[in-house]
DNA sequence: TATTGTTATACTCTATAACTATA
DNA sequence: TATAGTTATAGAGTATAACAATA
């Protein structure tokens, strides 16, 4: 998506154009790389740590505190039924686990397991270091102006920010 | 910047609700979040088009010319056996199909039919719209530093950069 | 022998729909 | 009735390993 080119002939450019960018990257352009570039760190900080990148970020939100079913489902912007399957595998590796809630004998409430919490914030540090790198070619006052422009960019979104 | 609004009454008011932290958001938080709005704008738009996210994508890399599977599988860093499975679906939906290649009997040619471009060229088209709403709120000037940023990331990290 | 692609199997993630239990 | 969560079923995407055909 978007690495291709379209010459003035409307005919697709060979195979060549991997090194050569005469022309620059447009910034949609920009933004869907380098959400993939994010992507692939994420999944491969995942796999370092033996989570899946779904499971990392389970671990992440319950980094705040214990969560209900429906309301992890809605952080994630699933379906509760997909939540069951996800937690009673992160339950199996030990990872979390439900326990019931007080108040309620319909809801149960997930909570991080010592394993699980120490997976968390080993899995969140990295992520911290690798993001690090990512920007780390940029001169400060860029990196800076990138990190403010972004959280413009975000929060400006946040419509339905999720967690 | 978007600290202060000015009320319908006049007067200036903090806003606080759900953007102004006491702390900003850190670079690493930022690249992570604003992958995961980049990815759900592209979930979304595939939506749109009766895509799933990876045949969207696999349209798009199509657009360039036709691909072995071989090579479709390191575009995409998967094993060459989950392309049997996508590409089986993507010709059963009449988006892409195989045809032989002259010089060697073992291989295939992946090339799109024409509805499968024209479903990469609207994606495309749509996707570049979305991606510019999600800049529309910073200024111009602001828009362009954003955009050689992002690509300098980009390009300094391009060591693997898989099409 | 190396390469291209497929098949078989298993697992994760997700949606939908129907269901139970509780509020 | 509404809410919290589960079960059942289906499908997409992926990995691994074994395989076929061709180079």
């Amino acid at each position: 998506m978007y690495r291709w080119r379209v010459n003035d002939r409307g005919r697709e450019t060979a195979l060549e154009p991997q090194t050569a960018h005469a022309s620059p990257m447009d910034a949609a352009t920009g933004l869907v790389r380098l959400s993939g570039l994010v992507q692939a760190v994420y999944q491969r900080v995942s796999e370092r740590h033996e989570l899946t990148p779904v499971q990392a970020r389970l671990l992440c939100v319950l980094l705040d505190g214990p969560r209900g079913m429906a309301e992890l489902a809605g952080c994630f912007g699933v379906e509760k039924a997909a939540l069951t399957g996800l937690m009673n595998r992160a339950e199996r590796r030990g990872l979390a686990l439900r326990s019931s809630v007080p108040g309620d004998r319909r809801a149960v409430q997930v909570t991080l397991t010592d394993e699980g919490r120490e997976a968390a914030l080993a899995f969140h540090a990295e992520m911290g270091q690798e993001m690090a790198r990512l920007l780390a070619p940029l001169t400060e006052p860029d990196r800076e102006r990138f990190r403010a422009t972004m959280a413009e960019i975000v929060a400006a979104c946040g419509t339905g920010h999720p967690c």
